[in-house]
DNA sequence: GGTAACCGGGCGGATTCCGCCCTGATTAGG
DNA sequence: CCTAATCAGGGCGGAATCCGCCCGGTTACC
C-alpha cells in the first residue's frame, strides 16, 4: 500500500536538509534496504537531480547543484520570508514586477495556505506605508542576469539603448560592473562603438544578448572607488570640497551617498563631491545643520549664501 | 523501465504551471489514462498536498493551498530573483540574518547551480554598494508572523519587551497594526497593562506569544493615517505647519515620509508635521531649497533664522 | 435532460519494486 | 599493506503495485 514516491520526496528533503549523510543512514532513515536507497538515487539523476557521492571511507550523499533545480520544500515562514522580500525588492526597485520574480511571486502565492497569504498580505501592506513606490523602472532579472553573467565571464554584450531623449540605437558593451544605486540598476563599462567608459541605465536597455567576443577588464580597477566617481562625475562642473563641523559617521548618515564621499582627515570631516549643480548641493548642506566651511568653489559660498537670504526671507514671512 | 515518480512530479509541476487543468487534459499531458490520473491525485492528496477539484462541466484541478507546502519548482532566473530580494530585503531591514529567512537563503543556494550562484553574488554585490548596511535589528519572519496572526485574528500577544534605556519586562497587548518604518518595523496597538496606545519596536520584543483572549479593535480605525500620527506623535511638542512654495509632487520627493504628510490646498502645498525637535525641521525645511512660509509654530520661525544665520556665517568662512 | 467534468470500485495482466545475495571500486586510516 | 567504510551495480525471485479498461455514480453548467 506504499508507493515509493512519498519516500523519493522524503529522500530529497533529507538531502537538502541533511547534506553529507550515508547510505546506510538514509537507507534507516527511510526504512528501506541500501540496495533500494542507490535505486531511489538512480532515479533522482534520471530526474535532472544531481546528487554527488563521494566514496570510500568518511563517504556520503550530497546534492550537487545542477542545471535543472530540484523541488524545493519550504515551511510557512520561509514561504513568508521569501514573499515578503520579493515585495520589499520590487519596491526599492531592486526588481520588476514582472518577468521572473513575478512567476515566482505566482508560485509561491499558489501553494501557500490562505492564512499564511494573509500574513504575507499584511507584511506587505505595511511596507507599503513606509517604502515609496517607485516607477516601473527596474528590469527583469533575466536582463540584468545577462550582464552578470557577461561580467563574470568578461564577454561583450550587443543590446538595443534608449537615451534620455528617447534616440534608440545598437551597442556593443564591455560590462565590467552591475550597480544598483539610488533605486535604478547601472551598467559600468566600456562602449566600445564609442570607445569610451559609460554608465547605461540597465532599465532602457532592450533585448540584451551575449556574444562571443571576450574582452580583458582593466587592470587593477578598484570597482567601488571607480563606480562612486564616474556614478558622480556623469555631468560635473564643479569639483567640491567642504570641511564639516560634525563627525564623519553622522556626516555619512546625513548626506545620501551618491552626492559625494565623507572622508575623516586631520582637518577634520571633509566631504568631497562633484556637482553639475550647486545650487542642489547648498542644499544639502543646509541639510545638515552643521557649520562648515566651504574650500572650493567658491560659486557654492554664493549658492549657500542665497540660499540663507531665502530661508531668512521665508522665517520673516516675506513672500 | 517507467516508475511513477516523475510522472507525480510533472503532475505537480503541470499544476502548479497550469491551474484549472481538467483531468482529460493532464492525461493526455502525461500520457496516461485518466483512471490513473486520479490515481495520481490521490497520492498528491496522502502526501498533504491537497488539490482542489470543481465537479461538473467547467471543472479542473487545481492546487489547494494547504497546511504542508508542496515543493516547488522553480527556474533559475526565479531563484535568482528570490536571492537578490532576500538579500535586498535583509540590507533595507525587512528581515533579519537568522531564522526563516536564512534557512530559505540556505536552501536556495545548496540548490542552485555554481553560475547561477555567482550571478546572484554579483548582483548582491551590487545591492552592497549603494543600500546601506543596516544594524541586525530587523526582528525574525517568526516574531513578525505572530504579530501578524495576532492583528489577523484580533489576539492579544504576550511577551518580554526591552524598553530603550535597556529595562526589560513583561507586556500584554493588542496589536492593531504592523508598520515596517524607516528601516524598523513596529507594532501599533494597545498596551493592556498600561491602557494606552503605544507603538512598540518588534525587533526589542522577545518570545512573543499569542493569548486566547481576543479583543475588539477601534471602529473607524484609519490605520494609514492614525499609525502617521501615532508614530510622528510618540514624543511631539510641535505642531508644524507650513506653506511651500512647490508643487506636491516634487515635495513629496524631498521629504522623508516620517517627516510629516504633504497635502495640496487651495491656497498651495502644505506640509503637516509634527516634531520634537524643530532644529530638525528647519533642517528638512532649508533641504527643500524652495521659499515657503511657516504658519505654525512661531519657534520654527526663529530655529530657520538660526540656520539661516549659521549658513550665512558658514559662507562667509566664519569659524 | 444532456454533456462534461470528477469519483472511485473492481479486475486481470504486466510491470515494477524490493530485499537479499553477490563482486568491485574507491578512499581514509592504522 | 591491510582493513574498514563507503558507493556502484548485476542478478534473482517473490510480492506488491501499477495501469488500462471496464463500470456505475455524482455534480454542475448549458
Amino acid at each position: 500500500m506504499s508507493s515509493s514516491t512519498p519516500r523519493i520526496l522524503a529522500l530529497l528533503e533529507l538531502l537538502q536538509s541533511r547534506p553529507g549523510a550515508t547510505g546506510p543512514q538514509l537507507a534507516e532513515s527511510l526504512g528501506v534496504d541500501q540496495r533500494t536507497l542507490r535505486r531511489y538515487m538512480r532515479q533522482l539523476d534520471d530526474l535532472g537531480i544531481t546528487v554527488q557521492a563521494t566514496r570510500g571511507r568518511r563517504g556520503g550523499y550530497r546534492l550537487r547543484p545542477g542545471f535543472k533545480l530540484p523541488p524545493l520544500l519550504f515551511t510557512g515562514p520561509e514561504a513568508v520570508a521569501l514573499s515578503v522580500a520579493l515585495l520589499a525588492a520590487r519596491r526599492i526597485g531592486v526588481s520588476a514586477g514582472d518577468g521572473a520574480s513575478a512567476t515566482a511571486e505566482a508560485k509561491l502565492r499558489r501553494v501557500v495556505p490562505a492564512d499564511v497569504a494573509e500574513l504575507t498580505a499584511q507584511l506587505g501592506d505595511a511596507l507599503d506605508f513606509t517604502l515609496p513606490e517607485t516607477a516601473a523602472t527596474a528590469p527583469p532579472v533575466e536582463v540584468l542576469t545577462v550582464f552578470g553573467e557577461a561580467v563574470a565571464r568578461h564577454r561583450r554584450v550587443h543590446f538595443g539603448y534608449r537615451t534620455h531623449d528617447g534616440a534608440t540605437g545598437e551597442r556593443e558593451f564591455e560590462p565590467y560592473r552591475l550597480v544598483f544605486h539610488s533605486g535604478r540598476w547601472y551598467v559600468v563599462g566600456r562602449d566600445v562603438t564609442r570607445a569610451a567608459l559609460r554608465n547605461l541605465r540597465v532599465d532602457r536597455v532592450a533585448g540584451p544578448r551575449l556574444t562571443d567576443v571576450s574582452f580583458t577588464p582593466p587592470e587593477g580597477f578598484d570597482p567601488a572607488a571607480h563606480l562612486l566617481g564616474s556614478l558622480a562625475a556623469v555631468p560635473y562642473r564643479h569639483d567640491v570640497e567642504v570641511l564639516l563641523d560634525l563627525d564623519a559617521a553622522a556626516a555619512r548618515d546625513r548626506i545620501p551617498r551618491w552626492a559625494g564621499t565623507v572622508v575623516s582627515t586631520g582637518a577634520g570631516t571633509v566631504l568631497r563631491a562633484r556637482a553639475e549643480d550647486l545650487s542642489g548641493m547648498a542644499r544639502i548642506l543646509a541639510g545638515l545643520g552643521c557649520r562648515f566651511t566651504v574650500r572650493r568653489p567658491a560659486g557654492l559660498r554664493d549658492e549657500v549664501r542665497a540660499l540663507a537670504g531665502r530661508l531668512m526671507e521665508s522665517a520673516d514671512g516675506v513672500t
